[in-house]
DNA sequence: CGTTGCTTTGAACTAGCTCAAGACCTGTGG
DNA sequence: CCACAGGTCTTGAGCTAGTTCAAAGCAACG
C-alpha cells in the first residue's frame, strides 16, 4: 500500500506483464523508507549487502573511482529503480551506490526478496529482465563512450534521461528536474567538467535543449535524438508507451 | 555427455556452486552444434531470436555499430559462454553477436531453457548470476572506456581476458591464441586501428606483454595488473579459483 | 608471383585536457 | 544589511593524446 511500492510496480508495468500474484507479493514485502543527503554513500565498492535499495525519490547514482580519483559514473536512477538488484545473487559490490542528490529510498531486506522470488516464478522472470534491462543500458552507454564524441555523447544522455523520467511520470512540458552539477556530469560522460560545460554550451546554441538552474528542458525533442543518434529501444518499454515504434511524443 | 555442455559446466562452477539437479537439467537440454565462419552474423541488431548460443570453440563478440559505421565491441566470448542468454527475456536484439574467429557454437532452444529453470530453481539463480557477472563487466570495461587512457586500457583488456581464458583452460605457459586483429582491438578498446598499434608496442616496450601471430604472451603479470589497475574480483569467480585473494598465479 | 589482408611508420591535424583566473550565486554570521 | 566563504559556472590559453590520411613493408595464399 506504501507510495514507495507504487513507483515500482509502474516501472515493472512499463518493462512488462506483471500478474496479480507479482502485485501481491511485491506489496508484501516488507521495506523501511529513509531519507538521505546529497552525497551519501550507501553501499561501498567491495562491500556486501543483505538488502536491495529502492528509490523513491531524487537520483541514485551508481560509479567507480580509479587510483588517480577520476571517477565514472556508470547510472542514474530515479523513483522505482532497485540499482542494486544485482546484490541478490552477486556478493560483493564492484562499484558503490551513492545520492547524487538529496533523495528517499526504501530498503528491501534480500531475505523477503528471495522468499518472493520463490514463491514467484513470474516474479523472478520480471526482475531478471529488469537487471537485463539495465545491462542493456550499460552496452548503449559503452558504444558512446567508446565511439562518439562529447556533443552527440551529451544528446544521447539527456534523451535516456529524458525517456526514462517520462516513463516515472517526472517530466512537465518537456522539462524535468535534474539535480547534477557540470561535474558530474562530466563523469557521467567521461569528460573533464571545463569540455562538459563547452560542450553544454553547444547543445544549447544549436537550440535543442537547456539544462540551467537543475532543470532539463528539451526544446527540440527529433534534433536532439538525431544528434545523440538515440533509440529507446534497448530500454525495452512495451509497445503502447515510449518504444521504438511511439518515441517519446512531444 | 557433449563435450560443449562439460565447457559450460566448467565455468558455471566456477562462478557458483552446481548442484547435481543442475548438471542433471543441463545435460539433458537439447543442442544443436555448428561451424562458423570468422565474420559470420549469428543475430543481428534488432533481430529475434528463439534460441541462445554457446560457444565451444573460438571467439564470439558483441557489437553494435554507429551510422558512421564505426563499431564498438562490447565483449569477447570463449568456451562456455552463452554471449546471449539475456535473449531468453529480451525478445528484441539491442546488439549484434558475431564470430570474429572461425568457430563452433552450440544452439539450446529458448523453449529448452525455460523448462529447465522452471524444473530446477537453482539453475534459474545460477544462470541469472552469470547475467549480472556479464554485467559487471561492462561496468569494469565503461571504467577503463571513460577514464583511463589507451595504454592502462589495454593492459586491463588483456588482463581480464587473460585471466577468463585461464578459467576456460586456454592458457598454457602464460601464452593464450587470440584470433584477432589489431583493428578488432581498436573497436574493443575504442581508439583508432594506428593508435592500437601504436599503443601495443608501448606495452611490448614495457616488456609485459606481447601480441603477435594472434598469440598473447603475458610476460610480466603484476605490472601488466598494476598498469590497467586490473582487479579480477568484478569477474566473481569462487575463491581456491583465480579470485581477489589468489590472483591468477604465474 | 601477384593479390589480399594485416601491420607499421610518418606527418599534419584536432578534440579534449589542464591550469588558472574571474564571475556568479547562495547561505551564514556579524 | 553587508561581507565573506564556498560551491558552481564560465572563459582563455597552451598543451597532449589520439585522429586521419597516406604510403610502405610484410606474410600468406592461390
Amino acid at each position: 500500500m506504501t507510495k514507495a511500492i507504487d513507483h515500482l510496480l509502474n516501472r515493472l508495468e512499463a518493462i512488462g506483464h506483471v500478474t496479480d500474484e507479482d502485485r501481491k507479493a511485491l506489496r508484501n514485502l516488507p521495506i523501511k523508507e529513509a531519507n538521505l543527503v546529497k552525497g551519501t554513500e550507501i553501499v561501498a565498492d567491495g562491500e556486501t549487502s543483505s538488502s536491495c535499495c529502492m528509490v523513491v525519490s531524487g537520483y541514485l547514482c551508481r560509479s567507480k573511482t580509479l587510483l588517480d580519483g577520476s571517477r565514472q559514473i556508470f547510472s542514474l536512477h530515479t523513483a522505482g529503480d532497485i540499482p542494486d538488484l544485482h546484490s541478490l545473487h552477486l556478493n560483493r559490490m564492484d562499484h558503490s551506490l551513492s545520492a547524487i542528490s538529496d533523495c528517499r529510498i526504501a530498503r528491501i531486506p534480500h531475505e523477503a526478496v528471495y522468499n518472493a522470488l520463490d514463491a514467484c516464478p513470474s516474479l523472478n522472470a520480471l526482475l531478471w529482465r529488469d537487471t537485463l534491462i539495465d545491462s542493456a543500458a550499460f552496452r548503449a552507454w559503452m558504444l558512446m563512450l567508446g565511439q562518439a564524441e562529447a556533443v552527440p555523447r551529451m544528446a544521447h544522455f539527456f534523451c535516456e534521461l529524458f525517456t526514462r523520467a517520462a516513463m516515472a511520470g517526472l517530466t512537465e512540458n518537456n522539462t524535468f528536474p535534474l539535480p547534477l552539477t557540470q561535474a558530474d556530469l562530466g563523469d557521467i560522460l567521461g569528460i573533464s567538467m571545463v569540455h562538459a560545460n563547452r560542450t553544454l554550451q553547444d547543445l544549447r546554441g544549436r537550440g535543442v535543449m537547456d539544462f540551467d538552474q537543475q532543470i532539463v528542458s528539451i526544446l527540440r525533442w527529433d534534433d536532439l535524438r538525431k544528434l545523440g543518434q538515440f533509440d529507446p529501444s534497448y530500454l525495452h518499454y512495451l509497445d503502447g508507451r515510449i518504444g521504438r515504434e511511439n518515441p517519446a511524443k512531444l
